[in-house]
DNA sequence: TTCCAGACGTTTTTT
DNA sequence: ACGTCTGGAA
């Protein structure tokens, strides 16, 4: 098999001898994802059906871009219909399935936003305010009922874990619960965790069960590190037939314990999957000597660790560099710097990345780029089909499809005037009961004067749209936009234009869509970043550098890898520190960003970094301090400056400034911020 | 019932 | 600094 030419001999082994149940532990840069990528391509060389075949990954571009690899590799055009995320793929069977389980075939995908404004309701309707007992805020509510589902266990015992202030409203929440659950169903949708869970559900019909695991001859997940019980559950369920299943994944790189993520799939693999076979992959095909000892020091420091020491094949004599600088602004400029001494050099942009823990670190050195004119691409914080008025958009969209779609409903009317909550709802239940394409009669009678207008301004839209859905979903866009939507924006937002240009870009997307529903829920599922700074024009095939979160960057590798904002309360995380064993996750985090790097590490930090706890903070200028990562590194491992206590020099130099900064900032700032304060 | 201004608390990570 | 919530006016 010539395909197979490039792998090494175990990497070899687990393509071709990867039949009945097995597990690849592989260590970071080891080619764990080649091995589904050749092992697909190889299975497809050998006359496997595409259809026979179910590949389950954690984001789409994981999955993209296997699927780009397999094309490459087997020169064939196939296309393969059970690769992607969890959640698309439950989205695809669930659709076909629907019925089965009590809903219709459009139901329409919540994303968190939408689910968060359904608890907002919930509560209100079924905790009485006056009660002076604490009530967890919505998102609170969210994430513990997430985490339950997502992990398997009691309520209870969720409640244990992720917040023992609230066990004595335990009935109360459960109350919220069956609020929120009973508001999905009546509006047809489904969150995400419905998607994992109604599939599930589906699975547990024998026939169904039986057909789809007749069917996947061959399942692969990538990752398996970061699965939860639930996805767990499923792939079990999957695999139920041919017993045939290959996960990959790494215990160092687990970072997904928020989303219920369970080490535990892939330490008892071998029990849950009898006879299971292990290969191990432990050389290192991406990082440089001097990277992969970071790595390897740092993973160290934790203790519930699989010891491994990755080994490399290659040297560059190049260490990690380490800066400490004045603040945001200043790091921002070092970056820019560097990046730009690269690109002269005629490095390739696609070749450099910056990470960061959490998005809102990015800001800083976005400002920098964008004001040199450097393109770049965005992953992480809010997505594209997230912003406001996309989302609105999106909503006139959701009721064409779904009538019933009452969070979407609820978008559209509270913005028009004179319609509140009360008025929604008024409308809502009018809807419930009135059958569809009827809805320009109701409202004389149940709403007032001033809500009359909004509804009316409201019709205006729908009837542009509702009479023929079955134009191009672009085309339906257009005339959203034209009977007044555009309008709204122009009126609302200085920015409207930029809107406007965002709004015919989602238009470009929906063209490649012939399906209203699931051009939706793909839109919902799809993890589509902003690309900042780029015109139009060459959007496609235009190389950029990337800014990512570390979450966002897994499974991605690049030449030069920065990692800014290690600083004390930013990396590691202040708030995932409180989580029980927090710091660990944060340190795997830390390797994950570590690895990522080919030749090049560069960590920086502001030591006035403008953060109080880890978050942007406007209280108080504080002098953060470095990550208690740096201060775990042994000094020998970093280049320059030679040793960590010299950078505490520099950041003692830095101190004086510091106070100067933070004492003048009302005023004319310091000669080294004027430039920067220009903007 | 809606709207607005001022008070409040708050942002980790993703499907 | 920012978005969300609350109380009182319209």
């Amino acid at each position: 098999m010539d395909i197979l030419n490039d792998l090494n001999e175990q990497q070899k082994d687990a393509v071709v001898n990867g039949d009945g149940s097995c597990l690849v532990l592989a260590g970071a840069g080891s080619g764990k994802t080649r091995v589904i990528t050749y092992r697909t391509a190889y299975l497809l060389s050998q006359g496997i059906n595409p259809e026979n075949i179910l590949i389950m990954t954690f984001t789409n571009k994981a999955a993209r871009e296997m699927a780009e690899r397999i094309q490459k590799l087997t020169g064939m055009d196939k296309y393969l219909p059970y690769a992607g995320t969890f959640h698309h793929i439950a989205y695809k069977i669930l659709k076909k399935y629907a019925e089965v389980i009590g809903y219709k075939n459009n139901f329409s995908v919540l994303d968190q936003e939408d689910g968060l404004s359904l608890f907002k309701i919930c509560i209100k309707e079924n905790i009485p305010t006056s009660e002076d007992k604490k009530f967890p805020s919505p998102r609170v509510v969210r994430e513990i009922w997430s985490y339950t589902r997502n992990s398997l266990l009691p309520l209870e015992e969720v409640l244990e874990i992720k917040g023992e202030r609230w066990i004595p409203l335990q009935s109360d929440i459960e109350r919220v619960i069956r609020g929120y659950e009973n508001k999905k169903k009546e509006s047809n949708s489904m969150d995400f965790d419905d998607l994992l869970t109604n599939f599930l559900q589906l699975l547990c019909y024998d026939d169904v069960r039986l057909k789809f695991a007749k069917q996947f001859q061959y399942i692969l997940v990538d990752e398996y590190q970061d699965t939860n019980r639930l996805q767990a559950k499923i792939v079990k369920k999957l695999s139920s037939y041919h017993n045939n299943i290959l996960a990959v994944g790494d215990d160092a790189q687990s970072i997904y314990s928020f989303r219920a993520a369970d080490i535990q799939n892939i330490l008892g693999f071998e029990k849950d999957f009898s006879g299971a076979k292990i290969f191990k992959l432990e050389t290192n095909y991406r990082s440089s000597q001097e990277i992969l000892s970071l790595a390897n020091a740092v993973i160290d420091n934790n203790h519930r660790q699989y010891k491994k020491q990755l080994k490399t094949i290659f040297h560059t004599d190049i260490k990690p560099e380490f800066k400490v600088a004045l603040d945001p602004k200043a790091e921002a400029k070092f970056i820019f710097d560097k990046i730009k001494a690269r690109l002269d050099a005629g490095k390739s942009p696609k070749e450099i990345a910056v990470l960061f823990r959490a998005a809102t670190h990015s800001q800083s050195l976005e400002v920098e780029l964008v004001r040199h004119g450097i393109e770049y691409d965005y992953r992480g914080g809010v997505r594209f089909f997230e912003r406001a008025h996309i989302k609105d958009v999106l909503s006139y969209l959701k009721i064409l499809n779904n009538i019933s779609d009452e969070a979407a409903w609820r978008r559209v009317l509270l913005k028009e005037d004179g319609i509140g909550p009360v008025g929604v709802e008024k409308i809502l239940l009018a809807i419930r009961q009135i059958e569809k394409n009827n809805i320009q009669e109701i409202g004389f009678q149940i709403l007032s004067g001033k809500a009359q207008i909004g509804w009316q301004n409201f019709l205006r839209v729908w009837s542009s749209i509702s009479p023929e859905p079955i134009l191009p979903i672009a085309e339906l866009i257009k005339k959203i936009l034209n009977a007044g939507y555009g309008e709204y924006l122009e009126n609302e937002y200085i920015d409207s234009r930029d809107r406007v240009e965002d709004i015919k870009q989602l238009m470009s997307f929906a063209e490649n869509s012939d399906n209203l529903s699931d051009f939706l829920a793909e839109v919902t599922l799809s993890e589509n970043y902003r690309t900042a700074n780029a015109p139009d024009a060459n959007r496609q095939n235009k190389e950029r550098i990337v800014l990512s979160t570390v979450h966002q960057a897994k499974g991605l590798e690049w030449e030069t890898v920065f990692i800014i904002n290690m600083s004390a309360g930013g990396f590691p995380n202040e708030r995932a520190m409180r989580e029980v064993e927090g710091l660990e996750e944060e340190r795997r985090l830390f390797y994950v960003a570590i690895t990522r790097a080919k030749k090049e590490l560069i960590l920086s930090y502001p030591a006035d970094s403008g953060f109080a706890q880890g978050g942007r903070g406007g209280w108080g200028e504080t002098v953060s301090g470095p990550s208690m990562f740096l201060e775990e590194i042994d000094a020998d491992l970093l280049s320059t400056p030679p040793s960590f206590l010299a950078s505490l020099a520099d950041l003692d130099d830095a101190n004086e400034d510091i106070h100067y900064i933070s004492e003048n900032r009302k005023f004319k700032p310091g000669s080294f911020l004027r430039e920067v304060e220009d903007l």
